[in-house]
DNA sequence: ATTCCAAAAATTTTCGAAAATATGTATTGC
DNA sequence: GCAATACATATTTTCGAAAATTTTTGGAAT
């Protein structure tokens, strides 16, 4: 793996997790020192970064993380809920067994996680879980350009949801996971349209807490907006 | 501008007309060569490419332009229906006047173009004022990632739509401009309904024949996939 | 003829310094 | 005191060469 391949890795990792925070100027020296590479690696992940918008650029002034906003999470729940509700159909349509074998795993693997308490309880392989089964479910959808979109928006919005992952210990860990048993049943039971409303649900609900917490207080505008 | 800014903007141009054709090594001394600057910006601007799939990246072993498929094609085509149609119903639903003026001014440009025959009938106005077109009647649809994503499936298809241009000299081309003119009237009487219809019929149309020129004979997929 | 290996050549990747530009600071003039 | 200007510093951008890696070439062994 090259240097610009582990710049790219790290930085976007840093930058998802909040360690880099919105809006923080990304100045090549302290990058330099922080992961140990020259200016070369570094500028390339910082372009391919800034095309996926998880940096911005103004020419002959710099990088910096991009910044959040309320708008931006809205409309990135927006498109998500209407392109993965498109995919959760054609993965339902056309997914095999493989396909409904993956959900189950990932949800399996995903509701251990949510269970654990104490040192165990480990934040980002829930994370991690929680993207695993998400992805699983539109595996089967057979679209390459509608997963790496589903990639793009989850990121986005994984922005938004760690600090309050952060904040609160496990906010309504239960809930959520009965929301994928859920969501993961209608869809095995190759239930489109109850899958699809389960899934718009989850990601409402979920955006609605965001935006509170966000401390912007217009969680209606999310329901308005769709 | 810089000189990485300026070789985004020419491999892309290149890449999109297909000046680079689908596979082409990039290699940075001739590409240091053609665009006449040293390699630093040219691996800027091949690192922001292969982020947007315009090129291809092996580690070590080099960039390429970016292959075509008619798997991709069919992918893009089906996504842009589901995309822009959303868009599209968003964009009536809270279009201003300056929205509605917006589609008229662009169809008008396409149609003088598409009209134009001689020396005038250059086929990079009139891929501009196509674009153009379509980008106006999603423009008031309030989300900028849609229009993101309209832009990189645009750029995608444009790749396939191009050849096919040069190759035969309008291809029924008033056949097209009536197609616009009817979208256009649809979605500026706020047909929703009829107007998403038309553009998936002019999407699905145009794949179509663009499948068939690219010699191998399987349009019906399109429908099937859908 | 074919496979294998080593050397040569070509190419990508990375660094360090130079050039270009922006930012901050002191100084001057009013 | 305040604006404008010149200077110094900090930062980005670009280049050219060095390092690392891949690809090609040429020949030897089977």
């Amino acid at each position: 793996m090259t240097l610009a391949e582990k710049a790219y890795d790290a930085l976007r990792h840093d930058i998802i997790r909040g360690e880099l925070p919105p809006g923080r100027p990304l100045r090549l020296s302290d990058l330099s020192e922080r992961y140990e590479m020259g200016f070369s690696p570094l500028r390339e992940a910082l372009n391919r970064l800034q095309a996926e918008r998880l940096v911005t650029a103004e020419s002959l002034r710099g990088f910096r993380v991009a910044p959040l906003s309320l708008d931006e999470l809205l409309d990135a729940v927006n498109v998500r809920i209407r392109i993965e509700s498109d995919a959760l159909r054609a993965s339902i349509r056309s997914g095999d067994d493989a396909w409904a074998a993956g959900i189950v795993s990932a949800l399996y693997a995903l509701n251990l996680q949510v269970d654990r308490t104490g040192p165990d309880a480990d934040i980002w392989t829930l994370e991690a879980r929680h993207y695993a089964f998400h992805r699983a479910l539109l595996a089967a959808c057979n679209s390459p350009w509608t997963l790496e979109f589903f990639e793009r928006l989850y990121a986005a919005t994984e922005r938004y949801r760690i600090p309050v992952l952060l904040a609160a210990a496990h906010p309504a860990g239960r809930d959520v996971q009965g929301e994928h048993g859920a969501l993961a049943e209608a869809t095995l039971a190759r239930d489109a349209d109850k899958a699809t409303a389960l899934l718009e649900e989850h990601y409402r609900r979920t955006a609605n807490h965001l935006a509170n917490v966000f401390g912007m207080k217009r969680p209606d505008e999310l329901i308005a907006a769709g």
